[in-house]
RNA sequence: GGAGAGGUGUCCGAGUGGUCUAUGGUGCCGCUCUCGAAAAGCGGUGUUGCUUUCGGCAACCGUGGGUUCGAAUCCCACCCUCUCCGCCA
């Protein structure tokens, strides 16, 4: 959520950061609102003031003057009116509010879409093979850890069975980047709730904009979570957090459940593309200044996982019309797997700054004793599955069919090949 | 799911219709005393909105409604915590 006081002060900012994401606003009735709104509040505060003195007068009094009171009644009566016009001038203020994405940071390139992300820098030998490398699918189809058609049948398309040293190969990954995280990154680990209460989605700004990519329980009112961002933004949420306790690093494992029906027909083969997956996240609360850097230190720390899984990857910087609702700038990591021969995403870091501090109400206290300031987040994936599952068979698939198990992660398979 | 108890400021805790402008303690900050510290004493210490004469005004006692001239206090609904019972991994 963006400053109301910004917008009011400020809005060719505003309007000209929305341009870069090719967004428009409903800038100018935000602005009649909140004119509206400070005045209903004027008037109301008046009213009350003056309830306040009668009602400390009329408790003095032996013989409550009868006009008196009608009075009083009657503005009793003109507070709650105005009470009511003031709550609904705040919902469909905040309404419009919540609906506004992040400004966009100076740094961030001009563009559109994916063909404008800038690369930043790319690490690793693309591997070349005196065979035809096979795309994922047949490769975990043939060694039986991966099984389509029995995932179809129980949960419909875009669900799948890991089978075997597939799954063990999925749980040792996880395994691998927290433990990679927690010990040389300094992350803390804290597993969440897959399930969320509605404002939970709001404050991480995937309500009320984006619920038609979530599953949500009627019944209960909650919440899948789309990625771990969401629970742990929440960590914090309404807390005021001591002088000198920032930053906080935390690391989460969850399943995430997308409804995806924006790709409807995109990446259909595979598992590219499921309504559920796994996904190890990094997510940072700091002070304001130290924000940026701190997107530079977490996106080092998602590459590190590739580089000791030694798998080839580039960074890219996403231009103004890719960057996503909450981020004011964001890098992605894209891992090249030659049986698809492409590259794939396998992590998304951002710098969100205050917005989704302010849309949970997260604060700290710079030093004792002075006023509370939203604190800046950050998340970034670390990484995502079963993305680097896809390019671990792809980029260690051998010529029989085998594949061998990166080293890093052989001691949590107990094996150095799958086959 | 059933029964009972409870939710007040950093924390503990008082307050059952009107000087509540929320008692008292504790913590924290400052000052006095001291070579210094402790102790003691004195003063200060929440969040938000509106206004900007910088001094005010208003809201906030789990949440939302209601009653009343006036609600932390009375009424209704809901949420959460604790204890016991039931069920369960």
């Amino acid at each position: 959520m963006l400053s109301l006081q910004l917008i009011r002060q400020n809005p060719d900012l505003v309007r000209d950061s929305l341009a870069k994401r090719g967004e428009a606003a409903a800038l100018d009735e935000i602005l009649r609102l909140d004119e509206d709104r400070r005045r209903l509040i004027q008037e109301v505060e008046g009213l009350r003031a003056k309830r306040r003195q009668a009602s400390k007068d009329i408790g003095q009094m032996k013989d409550k003057p009868e006009a008196l009171l009608a009075e009083m009644r009657d503005t009793g009566g003109q507070i709650k009116s105005l009470d009511h016009e003031i709550s609904r001038n705040e919902e469909g203020l905040n309404d419009l509010l919540l609906r506004i994405p992040n400004l966009v940071h100076p740094s961030v390139p001009v563009g559109r879409d994916e063909s404008d992300n800038v690369m930043v820098r790319s690490w690793g030998e693309v591997r070349t093979f005196d065979f035809e490398p096979l795309p994922h699918w047949d490769i975990g189809t043939n060694l039986g850890i991966i099984d389509f058609e029995r995932g179809v049948k129980i949960s419909g398309s875009r669900f799948y069975v890991l089978r075997g040293l597939g799954a063990k190969l999925q749980r040792a990954l996880i395994a691998f980047m927290l433990d990679l995280h927690v010990s040389e990154h300094g992350y803390t680990e804290v597993y969440p709730p897959f399930m969320v209460k509605r404002e939970t989605m709001l404050g991480s700004g995937n309500l009320p904009k984006f619920a038609d990519n979530l599953y949500h329980d009627e019944e209960d009112d909650l919440w899948f979570v789309p990625t771990a961002e969401v629970p742990v933004t929440n960590l914090h949420r309404d807390e005021i957090l001591e002088p000198g306790s920032l930053p906080f690093y935390y690391v989460a494992y969850t399943a995430c459940f997308r409804r995806e029906s924006m790709s409807a027909g995109k990446d259909t083969r595979g598992i590219k593309r499921g309504h559920q997956f796994d996904k190890v996240e990094l997510y940072k609360f700091v002070e304001p200044h130290t924000s940026d850097d701190e997107l530079e230190i977490m996106v080092a720390d998602a590459e590190s996982v590739c580089q000791k899984l030694d798998l080839p990857y580039r960074v890219l910087q996403l231009c103004g019309g890719e960057l996503g609702f909450n981020a004011t700038k964001s890098y992605d990591i894209e891992m090249w797997v030659p049986g698809c021969a492409e590259w794939l995403e396998v992590s998304s870091c951002s710098n969100c700054i205050d917005f989704q501090a302010r849309r949970a109400n997260i604060r700290y206290r710079p030093q004792q004793g002075e006023k509370p300031q939203f604190v800046h987040t950050l998340n970034g994936s670390g990484l995502a599955l079963p993305r680097v599952v896809i390019a671990v068979l792809e980029n260690y698939q051998q010529p029989d069919g085998s594949v061998a198990v990166p080293e890093v992660l052989r001691s949590y398979m107990g094996t150095d090949v799958i086959r």
